[in-house]
Formats: structure tokens, sequence, C-alpha cells
DNA sequence: GCCGTGACGATTC
DNA sequence: CGAATCGCCACGG
């Protein structure tokens, strides 16, 4: 029942589209930590949006130096091997970032979940 | 303005 | 615990 798009708060102040703010987010999350998907659809107000996340995140421009091998989904499981190029790849960034994971080749997210925040600058 | 799509999520069997 | 199903929301055609 809120169709109000009176909201206002999700076409954040920037007018950027959802793609560019999750951009925006992986672009902030730090070296050697990891987030999700939903957290990050949940912190720009659309906590259903994690397909979307995840969309955009296969739209995302290289040259925008976009760490998207910390982005994993809540299982802490990586990204499916055909986006990549192969879960091996994510899996050895995130390691050599010092990313630790358990017997089951997760990460741990209990030590490496990173909240997504919009970039308080 | 409707239909299909998709690097997910949670629930159920 | 593993696989399957529905739901969800934003974007492109």
């Amino acid at each position: 029942m809120r169709q109000a798009p009176s909201d206002g708060e999700h076409r954040t102040r920037t007018s950027q589209t959802f793609f560019e703010q999750v951009w925006g987010i992986v672009a902030n999350v730090p070296e050697g930590k990891v987030t999700t998907y939903g957290a990050i659809a949940r912190a720009l107000g659309s906590p259903g949006a994690a397909r979307t996340v995840g969309w955009a995140m296969r739209a995302a421009p290289l040259h925008r130096d976009l760490p998207c091998h910390r982005v994993v989904n809540v299982a802490g499981e990586l990204s499916r091997a055909d986006t990549f190029g192969g879960t091996g790849v994510q899996q050895s960034l995130l390691a050599d970032e010092g990313v630790v994971f358990d017997a089951h080749g997760r990460v741990d997210m209990k030590r490496h979940f990173w909240m997504p925040q919009q970039d308080p600058s």
C-alpha cells in the first residue's frame, strides 16, 4: 500500500540510478572485507532488491575499479563460476586480501562481513 | 505501460 | 544438509 512515490529518498540525492548507488557502495568496501547483495539493497532502502544489486554488478563498468570480488551472497558463497571467469579467481583475490574461508570454502561472514554504507564524505 | 530478465534471499520438501 | 520453488525489485526493449 505504500505506492506513494513521494518518498524521494529512494531516488537518492544524486538522481543516480540504483545501479550507480550500488557501484558507489561497492567501491567503498574496505580491503579484506566483504558484503552481501541483500545488505547493499537494504542500505539503499530496498531490502528485496538483492537480485537487482547482483544485476548491477553484472553491468558494473570495469573502469570503475569496483572490487566486485568483495561482494558475495548472504551465505558467504562466491559468485557463480560463469561470472568472474571462475570462482577460484574471486577466491584468490579475497584470500590475497586476508579473507579467511571456512571448511566449506565460504567466506567467514562473522569475520569479514562489512555493513554497506553510503559514502559519508 | 506491459513483459522478460537476473552475480539473490528465504522458505519448504 | 542439498535441491527446488516462489518472491522480490529495478532496468531494458
